[in-house]
RNA sequence: GCGAACGUAGCUCAACUGGUUAGAGCACCGGCUUGUGGUGCCGGGGGUUGGGGGUUCGAGUCCCCUCGUUCGCCCCA
């Protein structure tokens, strides 16, 4: 066992791991550009109050789970552990308030000191997008839209739930929150000690507990939906119906609540059972507040994350990737025509191997490992004769092929 | 941060109740094959059994600590 370790819960993504990661992220880039998403890179890191001042003092994230140092400077600093902080941090920084509505894509990596676990990193990725600067439900639910069809071209449409709720707005949060507490302070001696802990921090946490007393305890307590004033109803009413009129399948789950603060009206997750506790596979939710409590312009936003490692963790293999053509010399005069032919072929467009060393079963070896489709042969007979032997790795059939002709013959490997 | 399980070769796993030099398959390298890959046969390199301490005549095996992984809680992507 190697004694030079990542660190804990960071892990090093190897070509095949790669491959999938990209898999996802590719796919979400090109259908976010279907419904007009551009890309949005910003730091991976920030100054601290970008997500302290946003998250929430009581949130799990800015709590226990934000790495912060200070930089030479003197600077506080807090590698990211979200995107959407950082995204309307950089709408105020640009002055993007005049370009609204702004429809981003991001990706890139996230940290949260937490404890690692199957489909959770210290370091993990995230795509998302975020929509900002339309306050009405058409913009709820043509992120979800997104969402889902992002979900379904990579083939798990099958294998997630989506889950919708709404928290309201903040005069209808604050009044339920308000009716939650008096309820649950009946029942305070029974409640688990963990959600004795949330009733202060974040009481609309307790409805998601998974302790069995606490269950039976808020299976009686009074219903986020019912506290609704109209304007949050219809406002919820219009995203179901929006969703229904696309055909997009989801279940209410009154009892989803996000972590965040700055969540508002729609909250949404799309989930799945084959991840063990990390069910969550893509979460999001509207945040009109955000923008405004930064000390930005009014800019109401909803948006979404989701988890690249997770994600992949789902996804099949992918069509495997054409091989590449090996190109396979033998003796020196061979070896320096290779190198030319190689470089050749490769700016037409080519996948081309050039073995680095070894006889030609050796080479033949490697090329079958590598998956080539063909492989070239030059040897002193072929430099004479100012022809390549050219082998189909899969039916074994040879054939001389000029190099002036070399391109044409090797079109149908591409 | 809390609870539990597990840690033997690059990978997947063996090694009876503690007992000689820790094995196998796959992978890797080489040979049969210096102008021909896949199959086959032969051979080879690889391990301070995660690390440290302890018990014992003797520890991969038992005990303690530590690090790591996994599962659950918390929370979340």
């Amino acid at each position: 066992m190697a004694r030079l370790n990542p660190v804990r819960g960071t892990h090093d993504i190897l070509p095949d791991d790669n491959r999938r990661y990209r898999r996802v992220e590719e796919t979400a880039y090109d259908v976010a550009g279907l419904y007009g998403f551009g890309e949005i890179t910003t730091p991976v890191f920030e100054f601290t109050e970008v997500f302290s001042r946003t998250l929430g003092d009581t949130s799990d994230i800015v709590t226990k789970e934000m790495y912060t140092f200070e930089d030479r400077g003197g600077d506080l600093i807090t590698l990211r552990p979200e995107g959407t902080a950082g995204i309307v941090r950089a709408l105020i920084s640009n002055g993007l308030q005049q370009d609204l509505p702004l429809k981003l894509f991001y990706r890139g990596p996230m940290f949260r000191y937490e404890r690692p676990q199957k489909g959770r990193w210290r370091e993990f990725r995230q795509v998302g997008i975020e929509l900002l600067g339309v306050a009405a439900p058409i913009a709820d639910i043509e992120t979800i839209a997104l969402a889902q069809q992002i979900l379904s071209e990579l083939g798990l449409a099958d294998k997630v739930t989506l889950e919708l709720n709404s928290l309201g707005d903040t005069e209808s949060r604050a009044a339920y929150r308000d009716k939650l507490v008096a309820y649950l302070k009946q029942h305070e001696s029974k409640l688990s000690e963990d959600s004795r802990m949330r009733l202060e921090r974040n009481p609309l946490r307790i409805l998601d507990s998974k302790d069995e007393g606490d269950r039976a305890i808020i299976a009686d307590a009074p219903r986020l939906n019912d506290s609704l004033n109209e304007a949050s109803r219809t406002f919820f009413d219009d995203v179901c119906t929006g969703l229904d009129d696309l055909g997009i399948p989801y279940e209410i789950n009154p009892k989803l609540v996000r972590g965040l603060d700055y969540y508002c009206h729609t909250a949404f997750e799309f989930t799945t059972n084959e991840l063990g506790a990390q069910g969550t596979v893509l979460a999001g939710g509207r945040y009109d507040g955000l923008s405004k409590q930064m000390g930005g312009p009014e800019a109401p936003g909803v948006g979404w994350a989701a988890g690249v490692e997770r994600l992949s963790l789902l996804v099949d293999e992918g069509e495997a990737v054409p091989g590449p053509i090996a190109v396979i010399p033998m003796g020196d005069a061979a070896q320096r025509f290779a190198m030319t032919l190689t470089q050749k072929l490769r700016g037409k467009g080519f996948s081309v191997e050039l073995g680095y060393s070894g006889n030609l079963g050796k080479r033949m070896k490697r090329a079958d490992k590598l998956g080539a489709c063909a492989a070239i042969l030059i040897g002193d007979d072929e430099l004479n004769r100012g022809s390549g032997t050219v082998r189909d790795m899969v039916t074994g059939e040879q054939s001389e092929v000029s190099w002036d002709a070399m391109e044409e013959h090797l079109a149908r490997y591409r």
